[in-house]
DNA sequence: CGAGCGGTAAACAAGG
DNA sequence: CCCTTGTTTACCGCTC
């Protein structure tokens, strides 16, 4: 009745001013962190070196290019605007080229249009060998450089490119030729032009998805450097983020949080963090085996790099021969096509749009209910209450797809409940403000960037109506916490052997399960655009191994965290959250900085052996088995567990 | 068919 | 006065 056309006016209304507003603080920040790429000097000049010299070289010449264009030197006949058309607006066309700055371009250019000049300069330095002019440049570069950073920032923002990729994609830039550089800068400008027009037709406010994202993006590009060299296997650290180093120079810690895989453990100062990494991570047992499962990540993720920089190659070699032919790893965008899909983009090269129903639960549930909805809000409920309750481990699910949330605009199928839980649970003190909420909301689901008004109303309209999340009253203002035990309790028993959730779950999981697993802990590491079939080639068994626990993952650092302390899912509420711990800084800040990157990622998915095992004993709940499960396994019910 | 659940909308109040 | 936060009620659709 009435409750479609209100919904969708809300929809089209720009209602996501509070999100933005409470994160509108990050804004410029993106810009200059240059530092991060290419501050490590040596003396030597090494192939890494070299590389960066080229992608300077190019962004030079994309900024020269740029300003023939805007001088009307650009001849229209040149082959390499043929090929992509940039069109640079009037308003760049009448500034005089020498008061261009980088931002100006930035600002004055779509990010396509960014890309194309990238990637259409490049050639032609590359092709005239210009770099000679290099020296006179310098300064340039620079900028040229922050631009680019600026703009990848923006793709970002806009959830076109996926955090991780973007530090993962640097190194691979690092690895590669300087042709394939070029190819692959190519490649995403391709991508990114046509996502963006997608987005643009859509008429998707893209303000809103960069509200939130943006100082997160930030940071995840900030964050790249760690992630390089972890990527490359060396024991050498290349500077850090700046960031981290001024707030203190040691490798664990960073904006203000110990980064410990899976701890996150907020820590105000350097001293405090020491005093915590002793406490907390001295030489035990435990901390040996999450070394060891770091190792892995590691390892595996070499593999992985080696493995996907040589079918980039193949890739790029192949397309190489049919320009023409549109890069296929873009997944459509409209959040029709992903729920078929899995949550990893799955359409690849070799395996087209084709629904498969394999993936992890999400699919099933999330195409369940875009489908099986009849509500015309532009989004389906989340309405999912099976997958959700009993099978969906939000946290495995989460942690598996959480890329897939982050940058394509499909619903979580999870109920607000369960997010909400979650999110509170994730957080370091298990506790939350509304606000705090809103933001792991909108900072996980590109679904939330929009619809603000609703989904928002449905996540107070939830914390007030559930027993398990409890209000405390805080010095600034008051928190939400989770009184697990009343959550548990509002699962009904009922599921008990449902012939349909076990149908469900079976479909869910799947074969899918571990491959899925096996892919986000990649997803984190690697382009949208490497999502492709050899994601899918069968881990070796150590990654199998880490990626099983990987599994538990997320739930993992949630329970994780409830065993430090209070290790029973019998305890009382209060024991989630010792009420009276404010946090002091800036939620937004402190959340959005966390680097989202592959370590992030993947260092959720830490749990070790022995964590899986305090696990099991902290937290029956859902998000465990699901993840530990073998695939198509009979389902324990969930409420024979509490 | 009804109960229960989840999502959505909306009214309202309190506080900043 | 507006916005945020929080509570509450009502309604709808879905599943069981």
């Amino acid at each position: 009745m009435m409750v479609e056309s209100a919904s969708e006016t809300i929809r089209t209304t720009p209602s996501n001013q509070n999100g933005v507003s409470s994160l509108s603080s990050q804004s410029d920040g993106g810009g200059g962190r240059e530092g991060g790429s290419n501050g490590d000097t040596n003396g030597e000049i090494s192939p890494v070196d070299l590389l960066h010299l080229q992608q300077q070289q190019a962004l030079q010449a994309a900024r020269q290019f740029l300003l023939q264009q805007a001088s009307g030197l650009n001849s229209p006949g040149s082959n390499e605007v043929k090929q992509s058309p940039v069109q640079v607006p009037v308003s760049m066309a009448m500034m005089s080229p020498q008061m261009i700055t980088p931002q100006q371009m930035q600002q004055i250019l779509s990010p396509p249009q960014l890309q194309a000049l990238l990637q259409q300069q490049q050639a032609l330095m590359l092709q005239q060998q210009l770099g000679s002019k290099q020296l006179a440049f310098q300064q340039q570069l620079i900028q040229m450089q922050q631009l680019q950073q600026q703009h990848i920032l923006n793709l970002q923002r806009q959830g076109l490119v996926p955090l991780q990729p973007t530090a993962t994609m640097q190194s691979l830039q690092q690895a590669m030729c300087p042709s394939d550089l070029q190819q692959l800068w190519k490649e995403v400008s391709g991508v990114q032009s046509s996502e963006d027009a997608l987005k643009q037709a859509e008429g998707l406010d893209l303000s809103t998805n960069s509200s939130n994202s943006t100082s997160a993006f930030a940071k995840a590009a900030s964050a790249h450097i760690p992630l390089h060299s972890l990527v490359n296997g060396q024991s050498h650290t290349p500077k850090r983020d700046s960031h981290e180093e001024h707030a203190g120079s040691h490798p664990l810690y960073g904006h203000g949080e110990c980064k410990w895989p899976g701890c996150e453990a907020l820590c105000e100062d350097m001293g405090q963090f020491i005093k915590h990494l002793n406490n907390e991570h001295a030489l035990d047992d435990r901390s040996t085996a999450q070394c060891r499962v770091q190792m892995q990540v590691v390892q595996q993720l070499e593999i992985q790099l080696a493995k996907e920089s040589e079918r980039l190659q193949a890739m790029m070699a192949h397309l190489h021969m049919r320009p023409s032919e549109p890069k296929p790893f873009n997944q459509p965008r409209d959040s029709e096509a992903y729920p078929e899909g899995l949550p990893h983009p799955p359409t690849s090269a070799a395996t087209p749009i084709t629904p498969l129903r394999q993936g992890p639960s999400v699919i099933s549930s999330s195409s369940l209910h875009s489908h099986s909805h009849s509500h015309t809000h532009g989004v389906g409920p989340i309405r999912r209450r099976n997958s959700d309750k009993y099978c969906t481990p939000i946290a495995s699910e989460l942690a598996q797809n959480c890329e897939f949330y982050k940058n394509a605009d499909v619903r979580p199928p999870f109920t607000y409940a369960s997010l909400i839980r979650h999110a509170i649970l994730e957080s370091p003190d298990r506790q939350l403000t509304l606000n705090e909420i809103y933001n792991w909301f909108t900072r996980k689901f590109a679904y939330f960037r929009r619809n603000t008004a609703t989904w928002k109303n449905a996540v107070r309209h939830n914390l007030s109506l559930h027993k398990c999340f409890v209000r405390v009253e805080n010095v600034k203002g008051a928190v939400w916490t989770v009184d697990e035990v009343e959550y548990q309790k509002r699962r009904p028993p009922k599921m008990t052997g449902s012939p349909t959730l076990v149908k469900n779950m079976i479909s869910g999981l799947g074969f899918g399960s571990l491959n899925a697993s096996y892919q986000a802990a990649l997803a984190e590491s690697s382009l949208s655009l490497l999502n492709s079939p050899s994601l899918l080639t069968p881990p070796s068994a150590a990654s199998l191994n880490m990626l099983h626990v990987g599994h538990d993952d997320v739930s993992s650092t949630v329970e994780q965290v409830n065993s430090n302390g209070s290790c029973s899912p019998t305890l009382s509420p209060q024991q989630y959250s010792h009420p009276v711990h404010v946090k002091e800084e800036p939620t937004e800040v402190e959340e959005d900085s966390r680097p989202v990157s592959l370590l992030a990622g993947v260092t959720h998915s830490l749990p070790l052996p022995s964590d899986e095992r305090d696990l099991e004993e902290d937290l029956p709940t859902e998000e465990l088995w699901s993840t530990a499960l073998p695939p198509c396994v009979s389902f324990p019910t969930h409420g024979s567990e509490v």
